[in-house]
DNA sequence: AAGTGACATAAGTGGAGTTTATAATACCAC
DNA sequence: GTGGTATTATAAACTCCACTTATGTCACTT
């Protein structure tokens, strides 16, 4: 038969205690449920654990056994409950945070000086794109996946099973070279760079760009590629393509020799944390939601 | 509000089942049933443990937390009951036995013997007379007190508040020199001999020669005093005294050049092992007590 | 001898814990 | 797509465990 544990930790108490009745008093019991338990407990080992004197009980071997056992139960029990109050306030515990690279320069910072302000949390940062940070979200690699999304994608069936908090909306902004005709006309549209030469980002981002393009009406040339947007405003900033960057990218890094314009056919991205259905109940991963939907602009 | 440490093993079998339908399977219950334990077991820590899926759960950092606690407490759990089987069938633990000279050269190394056959208990023996023994067994010193008593000895109150399993009925025997006029006697009576000189034994020894010889009808010439059983027979030889010893005396040490008889008047002393109140139900003390009373001849 | 405090036992009761039944959801095979 | 089979949660009913109350006994104390 078994040992229930709540009965080995009774029997920790009744040997403390040096009495049945003493233990069922600080229990906040009568003293028959502490006997009825020590003697289911005896029952299941099959030998007395107590000697019943008047003056109380003393333990047999076998109960001082059982007592060392039940005092590193008792001591595990502790820790665990200490621990768990910690990260209920989130004074620990570590949240595992994976963001493309313009977030990690602009929107987490933010948030990790809020967090490590207010609560003792401890995030661990990856850079990735929004696809692979969704496969290490999957992978339970890491906890929150910062990720952005173009309206014109189609969600993919992955980013589908997660639930997400939206942290920003993050509109898209033209780059022109300032040597460009157009760089200061009034009135600027999509059109009127039909004719440019154009430098693209990532996939997700040169898919936006022509989606955007060819709803103005035009296949854009697209002569050079780079997902960095140090890059891009480099390339541009020396006339050789004009391009589009989100705000958020420009946020983080901003070359001067580049002007910098909107149009109304530019449509713009949002910014989402994906997380684990049912994440966000648990409290440092709510913080960690919490402090960036906050930093939102 | 504190942990139910069965809620934890609950949750500890759920996280290694992967699957709370799983756990319940294992453990011959039904999925409901777990379900409601894993649900009050988060509703005390404040927090998720598990996140659901349709293909089973995974455990949140809470609950990696506490499933490490809950494996140590499952792994003392488990060792408890183990180090309590082997006490249980005597494959381990120690007792430990004051007993009286006598009884220690000839009752004892049987008992032991037969002990170490057939379990694995360990003994630890110590030398005690027997209201030294007592005492012992009083302060939890010993486990067990192998004593002698006369019938004609108040009962101490000590000795009372103990419980006690006969070993034997110990006759005791006239001690004479080869020498002596009556040394073969036929129907030797205890006033032949009120005139000799007597060797008396242990103040308890001693009091039980005056109280025979009283209910003889005469009063012992006390010369001697010793309680050696080796001595008292080399006394005897020598031709300076008659004695009394009892049988387990003699069975230890035979002196050749000394003539034992028996007499009418002679009242024999009970063997007793002692033990606390209840302690004969731990089986190895009782393991103990029956070898002592199956050696009984 | 009465009082006190220990333990055990019996009987009654309330609630914790379990089962049955049902529903929602996701995945897989056909 | 659709049916089948996983998973989960939830509601309601029932069982039995685990308490309480009440009582008895024993030992020590006054």
């Amino acid at each position: 038969m078994s040992l229930d544990p709540r009965r080995v930790l009774i029997l920790k108490d009744v040997i403390e205690a040096t009495s049945i009745s003493g233990a069922a008093r600080a229990l906040g019991w009568t003293q028959p449920a502490v006997t009825h338990h020590i003697g289911t407990l005896e029952r299941s080992v099959g030998m007395p654990l107590l000697l019943r004197r008047t003056t109380g009980v003393i333990p047999t071997q076998a109960g001082k056994a059982l007592l060392a056992h039940a005092d590193a139960i008792a001591s595990h029990l502790a820790a665990a409950e200490a621990e768990l109050e910690e990260m209920r306030l989130c004074k620990a515990g570590t949240v595992r945070v994976a963001a493309f690279p313009s977030a990690l320069a602009t929107l987490i910072p933010h948030a990790m000086t809020r967090i490590h302000k207010d609560s003792g949390l401890k995030i661990r940062l990856t850079e990735a794109e929004p696809d692979e940070a969704m496969k290490l979200l999957h992978d339970d690699d890491v906890d929150v996946a910062v990720v952005f999304s173009y309206s014109d994608t189609q969600p993919t069936d992955i980013s589908e099973s997660f639930d997400r908090w939206t942290i920003a909306m993050d509109p898209v902004a033209l780059l022109l070279p300032p040597t460009h005709p157009l760089a200061h006309k009034e009135d600027l549209h999509l059109t009127d760079l039909a004719d440019d030469a154009w430098v693209a980002g990532c996939p997700r981002c040169r898919e936006h760009l022509v989606s955007m393009a060819h709803r103005a009406g035009f296949e854009p040339r697209i002569d050079h590629e780079t997902d960095d947007y140090v890059v891009v405003q480099s390339l541009v900033s020396q006339g050789l393509a004009v391009s589009v960057l989100p705000m958020v990218a420009l946020a983080a890094y901003r070359n001067e020799d580049v002007v910098v314009r909107d149009a109304p056919e530019l449509t713009g991205r949002r910014i989402d944390a994906l997380f684990r259905p049912g994440a966000d109940r648990v409290p440092s991963i709510a913080a960690v939601l919490g402090a960036l939907t906050n930093d939102a602009v």
